[in-house]
DNA sequence: GCATTTTTTAATAAATTTTTTATAAGTTTA
DNA sequence: TAAACTTATAAAAAATTTATTAAAAAATGC
């Protein structure tokens, strides 16, 4: 579930907010002063910032300077005047969309959303962030650092699952044997890859039906391999 | 450089973007049709869609879908009608903006650029470049390295996927076999050119329907081949 | 420190791609 | 239209890449 926090003074307008996210499905905190929404906002616990330009303390234009020097999550602004919207907009702060009151619930739940939604399908939060990955008979356990064939478990190495779950996790996107080297090893391959490809077929005889014709991981001749999805 | 394309049919709105983006040092290109927007917006070579919601053809709602389907780019989209905007916001089509016409330059200037900055600074400039390029029927996928004809994949070679990658991001220019053969092969063509012509040939019978008349790479005759668009 | 497991190396076999070659077919030019 | 030249096609030979296997080396656990 997303957590939003709002930095707002007058109370009346950030309960209103917070009642009209929390229909949404929203888990909400509110912050009533400049400083204190800049260190919330800095913990790390929330997913989208609604800030006010008129705080007590540090200035709306602060915080939101001070947030994206070390948070690219979604800033939405709010002012009272039209005026101020237009004066940061050109200030190139690095808010993400500005909003003058009095504005209606509906639509700053629409404007999270969409946010939300783009923060998504940019930063790709979808399945990297889950901890069990399943793909058709294939179930990845990142926790547990288990792996399941059709309900039955496999035994892997870590070497061996960490290669797995790479993959699992990018599928769709080839790689060459270096790259893999590289991400999976640590190293810059100035060493041997062979040893990719002997991972690739110990892990192959651990989910494949027929390692011949490869469900899951396929070989890119002359290229490396992919993850089929 | 950054590529903005605007799809819009008024001609003298369309130039007159243009000529505000250019200034500030956007390269811009205008088509005046849903379906051919769509068509360009998918090849991959730009950064960003200033897209019109009133088109003749396809119009700016599904346009906008059909982008989202495949690119992630930042798509603002304009329309003459306040009422449009509510409209759009709430249909989630996956635009990033929305302006109301008459705008004025400066803040469409502003806009553009704010987006540029988000999305270099959410996807960051590795993962940034555009991975699908589709030219009617053809769709290459490049991370993935899979090619599809009218939706059904055909299997690709390493050299023949990096020679139709090559020739479909640079369409419309004619390559000698030497050129093409320094590009792809990566080698002063010492060696023989006759092998451009088979690989040529390999893409075809995969691509093509007819290979005598081919639709995407055409011979020019004593010259080399072009990718048409 | 020893036994066991995991990882790496290395050599060979198998598979696939790429290049070469020869010939046919299509254009251009005089 | 014929000659000269360029590209298309097909098939084989060559080169490259990956799969497989087994054994050596390294790491781990007791």
């Amino acid at each position: 579930m997303s957590k939003i926090l709002i930095i707002e003074d007058e109370e009346a307008i950030a309960d209103l907010e917070k009642d009209y996210l929390e229909l949404s499905d929203f888990e909400v905190a509110i912050e009533n002063t400049g400083d204190k929404g800049l260190e919330t906002a800095l913990s790390g616990k929330f997913d989208l910032v609604i800030l006010d330009l008129m705080l007590p303390g540090m200035d709306g234009f602060e915080v939101c300077k001070k947030i994206r020097e070390e948070k690219n999550i979604p800033i939405i602004m709010v002012s009272a005047k039209k005026d101020d919207i237009d004066k940061i907009r050109g200030l190139g702060l690095g808010a993400d969309d500005y909003m003058t009151k009095p504005f209606s619930p509906s639509e700053l739940v629409a404007r999270v959303k969409a946010h939300m939604a783009r923060y998504d399908r940019l930063v790709g939060s979808s399945q990297k962030m889950n901890d069990i990955i399943e793909i058709r008979g294939l179930k990845i356990d990142k926790t547990a650092r288990r792996v399941y064939v059709n309900g039955e478990e496999r035994i892997f190495t870590t070497k061996e699952f960490d290669l797995l779950t790479f993959l699992a996790e990018n599928p769709n996107h080839v790689y060459s044997k270096e790259e893999l080297f590289r991400e999976i090893w640590d190293m810059d391959s100035i060493g041997d890859i062979a040893t990719v490809t002997v991972h690739i077929k110990k892990i192959r005889e651990k989910i494949e039906f027929d390692t011949a014709k490869p469900q899951y991981i396929e070989t890119i001749w002359g290229v490396g391999y992919r993850f089929k999805i």
